[in-house]
Order: C-alpha cells, then structure tokens, then sequence
DNA sequence: TTATAAATTGTTATCCTTTTCAAAAAGGAT
DNA sequence: ATCCTTTTTGAAAAGGATAACAATTTATAA
C-alpha cells in the first residue's frame, strides 16, 4: 500500500539510460532511435508510469489548466457555461478548475488569488454581485495572465469579455409582451449598478418608445434578487389603482415571484398579467403556468469565452488584444406570456 | 506587463542571506532571529511574495488540496454538499477542486486519474448512475490516498462513506402518507442496480407491512430519471382501474412528473392522490403545490464527508480505518401531501 | 582567555521534469 | 586508418521550495 508513483528515473534505472533519453521518447522526440523510443514507451505503460503534473507545470511554467470563478454553482445558466467552457478546453487538451464565489467579493478574491497561486494558464471570471472594486482582476492582468470575462463584466474594466446583448433581449422580451397585447410593463430588476441591468433597462425602454407607449417611472420596481422580494413588489404593483398588465423580470428568479403574487391576488395569467423572465433557469419551464423567459444560451457563452481566452494565450507577444464577443438571448414562449 | 512572480531566492538576494533562513523565517521558525524574521516578512510583503504551491507540493508531496468528484453540479444536493466539505476544507486549511462526471463512468475516472496526478491529498466522490465498475476506485486505494464515498455509494466497496438512511427516510415519507389516509401508494423509481434505490425500496415495503398493508407489486414503477419518464408511468399507474392514491416518488424529479400527470388527468392534490418526493431540490418548493419531500441534510453530508477524509488523511500508519457515517432526512411536509 | 554550549545561518541534496549543451557512437568518404 | 557528419545519448542546470546536516557566530561558564 501506499506505493510510491513510478517517476522518469525509474524507468531509466530499470533501462540503464538517461532520465533525459526517456523524457524523450516519452514525447517521441525523433533524436531518440526508434528502438529506445519504443522500449521506454513500452516499460511506461507496463510501469503504468504516470507525469507529475506538479514537476513539468513547475518546469515549464505552464499549468495546462485554466481557472473559472462563478459566482454561483447552484445555477443551470452558470453551470452551462461551465460545461461549453470545459468542451473547448478539452479541444485543447486543459484541464479546467471551477469555483464558486457565492456572490461575496471576498471569496471571489479569494479564489481568483488561489488561481494565480496555482499559475494557471488563464482565468475565466463573472463577477459577483458584490464585487466594486477590481484590484484583483488587475492583479490577474500585471501578472501577464489572460483573462476573459463573462456574463457579469464591468466598462470600467479593459479585459476581453463575453457579453449577452441584453439590450437586444430586453428589447425582444418586452416587444413580446407588447405584441401579445400588453399596455403597461412593469420590469422588475435589481440594484442600479449591475451592468446587465442597465443594459436589460435600455432595452426595455427602447421598446416601450418603439411602439410608442409614455414610460412610467413608477413601473420600474428595484428588488432584491429574491422570490420574496418580487412577489412583494408585485403585489404592491398590482394593488394599485392603475396596475400593471404585464411584468418584465430581469431573471427567473423574480418571475417567479411575480406569478406567485399575481396568483395569490386571483389574477389570471397570461389573460390579465403576463409574465416573461430571463434566463431559461430548470424552474422556469416546470413552474405553473410555465414562464416565458429568454434563453442566453450559456453552453455558447462558454465556449466564445474559451475560444477568446486560447487566443490570448496562444498570442506570445503580450499583444494586449482586447475583444467583445457578443451572445445573442433566444425568447421562449411559455404559458406565463402566451395568449 | 508579465513579471516574472517574486521568488524566496529574490528575497535572500536583497537580503543577502540565504534561502533557507528566508524560508524558515517565512515559516516563523523559531530558530531564526527575530530580527531577521521580520525583516524577511517585512520584504516578503512589500515585495508581495507568494509562495509557488507546485513547488511546494513538488518537495512536500502535500497539495493541500482535495478533489471532489460529483454526478452532477446543476443540482442543489450536490452544490449543498459541496459547500459543506468546503467549509470543513477551509478549517484545515485545505483548498478543494470539484469536477463533475456528468453521470458518466468514463468522467468520472478521467476526473479521478486528473485528481491522482494532480497529487490531490484526498478525495471525496460520489459514483456517478453508469459506474459499475471500480477499478479507478481501487487505485486510489492502492496509491495510498484517502477517499471517502458519499450519496452514492456501493456496498462492493471497501471505503469510508457516508450514507443516508434511505431506508429509514423512505419509511418516514411513506408512514407519513399512510397516516393522511392514504390506501395505494405507488412507488416510482429507477433502474434496479443503484444501491439507494434498493434501500428506500426496503423502506417503502417496511412502511407498508408495518401497517399491515399488503404490498402491491405492480404498484411500483421502474422509470428513467427524468420528468417525462415519470409523467408518463403515472399516467399509467392512474388510468387503471384501481388507481393508487399516492406516490411514492425516488426523487424530487419523477414527483414533479407525478404531479404534472396527475393534474392533467384532472385528479386533486393532495385529496385524491398525494404525492411525496425525496431531496427536497429548490423546485419542489416552488411547484404547484408545492411538494412534499425528505430533505437529506446536504450541507451535513458534506461536513460528515470532509471529516473522515480528514480523518483518514491524519491517521498516518495507514490504519485501515474504514467508517461510515450516516445521516439522516427530515420530511418536509408541504401542499402535495398536506391533507 | 579559552573551552563549551546555545543560537543562528548556510550548504547542499531533494522533489520530478524539461532542456541546453556536450559527448559519444555510428556512418560515410577519402 | 583518418577525418567529418549525422545520430543518438548523457550530464547538468533549472524551476521554487524544504530540510537534514554542517558551519558559523554569539553567549556563557570556567
């Protein structure tokens, strides 16, 4: 038991070579005659010799692995994402480590610090709700690793990104809504400085002004990011005189409480209040009545980050090629918004 | 842009000393002066050294590290338990890396042969629904490197595991359906071969002839893990002519199947049929109704986990100490059953 | 003042691989 | 047989840190 890993001396020993000649024909260095190539390569797999990822990473300074903070794990969108950023990495032979944030900007550091500890390759990061400031992605920068962001970025931060055209899909979700007849939207959303929320709210304003309709200020309701919250603030909504028709939700998560406040209220949806979400969560297609919600897909989301983070690294000269890619939302129509 | 990251050489450099006393006094051995100590930490910090874990490991063959292999992350069980060995992890001092087989046998050794080259100093796993053969198992085992099992588990196994008492768990879901009333309770479940199955299925009949009821063999289903699959089995179960009057679903999934089957052939929940599922996910709670479930105390799981590895990995003479820990679920009674 | 113990620091090997540079062996031409 | 290539292999340093052992300095006692 407890038998110590086979290492590249062993196998020179036992051939009565070099520890070099090995690690050659380990990776059929054409120098190495035919002969020895094979009768190493052969002992190895006997030996079920396996490299030290530690040794060669600490070598060749490269890890061959990239890191990936979420903020959240519990989440189908973030682990899609996941899942398109591990196809590419696989593509390309890396390993990837994922943790989670939680939503804390301390975690957040803490894992980003971990990574960099671990001199990986590159770090794929989405930023916590918390996060305000951005010392330690600047960090990551100085230290001439590549990053890419995703999904939650920053302007304020120059580093390559993967953005979801939320503008564009607010735009789509509330002209749905407006189709399907709806006069007065109200949108619930989170606090004002998330990115993707001022983006959600251009775009929901620029529908509303595409077909004409008055924005009312008062339709705009600031939640928490909870069930609770939204289903509060729906409810204040709806018992207003002139209440709202329609709720825009800027996740899945507060539509979710706006359907259980308009059903608690007697309101029928989609006939009396519609209800179209954002993101296309597991929830959102089993929840009664189903919620319309826009897809973003996430799997793409994955991928287009890894693909921008492979070109930063296969891009020697420090060329600081900062790029966008943009990842369009698909609306699906459900039973919440479908008349 | 790319600096090369401060090593302890650069330090006894500036310092004019060597390594070893640098190394020592970052340790704050007492054998060094304090003078000297502080003067190193001070330098240390200002130059913002950060110790290299590979060459760490490399020398110590410590990674401070343990792997987690889970089935799935898109599920609240696992990111539930995750979190619990996290925060054991964090106490020790120890980082953890997670990876997801996907349910896949071939994922799951891949994720573990990364993890035993990584030199990961434990790791915890949960078998993925395809694995039916250990090999990969038993190699961590014969590479000396504690592991503990966890959910699911197999009894071929000789390793620590922690367990749910499924088959006590399923006695509780089922005695409480029995005491609304209930006469028929179908029981729907997966393939025969998963060891968790066969527990709760124990339960189930326990629950049954503990009340003197006889048990119903065609009232137990065989279906795949998914909702439709669920749906449709009862449906089934529900056109007969002695229809059950409630069920018993494996997880929270196939009783959301339940549920939707039932409501579309008009039945009323909980009055005519109740429906009881088991993991108490985050959709149960939000479905209408709302679902019973057996709540497995995920967070707990985890910790109980964290600590037999942790356990195993301080029990140097490699005392075979083989435990298992098991920890039970709490019903949650809600709309689906509530009478 | 010197011998001796205690405190402090340095030297060097080691973990496992990769890689540069050098050396040896083999082949060919003269 | 000798010299020059070309092939093939080896020696040794490097990567960043730790630790056993050795060496040095300082303090203490005689």
């Amino acid at each position: 038991m407890a038998n110590r890993p086979v290492t590249i001396k062993d196998i020179a020993e036992k051939l009565s070579i070099s520890v070099s000649t090995v690690s050659r024909a380990l990776k059929n260095n054409p120098e190495i005659s035919l002969q020895t190539r094979e009768a190493v390569q052969k002992l190895a797999k006997e030996l079920k010799y396996r490299p030290n990822p530690l040794a060669v990473a600490l070598k060749t300074q490269k890890s061959n692995a990239i890191g990936v903070v979420v903020p959240q794990i519990v989440s189908s969108f973030y682990a899609s994402v996941v899942k398109g950023i591990e196809q590419v990495a696989d593509e390309h032979g890396y390993q990837i480590f994922v943790s989670s944030s939680n939503e804390k900007l301390e975690k957040e550091q803490k894992n980003v610090d971990g990574f960099l500890n671990m001199r990986m390759d590159g770090i794929i990061l989405s930023l916590s709700r918390a996060t305000n400031t951005y010392d330690h992605i600047h960090k990551i920068k100085e230290m001439g690793v590549p990053i890419v962001l995703f999904d939650r970025t920053s302007k304020e931060l120059d580093v390559s990104k993967v953005v979801a055209d939320d503008a564009a899909a607010a735009h789509a979700a509330v002209t749905h809504l407006l189709e399907g007849g709806a006069k007065r939207i109200a949108f619930l959303t989170g606090p004002e400085y998330m990115l993707y929320g001022v983006n959600r709210m251009r775009g929901y304003k620029q529908a509303l002004s595409d077909k004409g309709i008055d924005l009312d200020e008062t339709l705009i309701s600031r939640c928490e990011f909870t069930v609770d919250s939204a289903k509060q603030a729906t409810m204040d909504l709806l018992s207003r005189s002139n209440r709202p028709d329609a709720f825009f939700a800027i996740n899945d998560e507060l539509a979710i409480g706006a359907i259980m406040a308009t059903k608690e209220l007697g309101f029928k949806i989609p006939e009396e209040v519609a209800v179209v979400g954002f993101s296309n969560s597991r929830r959102s297609r089993y929840m009664e009545p189903s919620i319309s919600t826009m897809d973003q897909n996430p799997k793409l989301v994955g991928r287009e980050a890894a693909n921008l983070l492979f070109e930063q690294m296969e891009d020697k000269p420090d060329s600081d090629k900062v790029r966008e890619a943009v990842v369009h939302a698909d609306l699906i129509i459900r039973a919440s918004s479908e008349k």
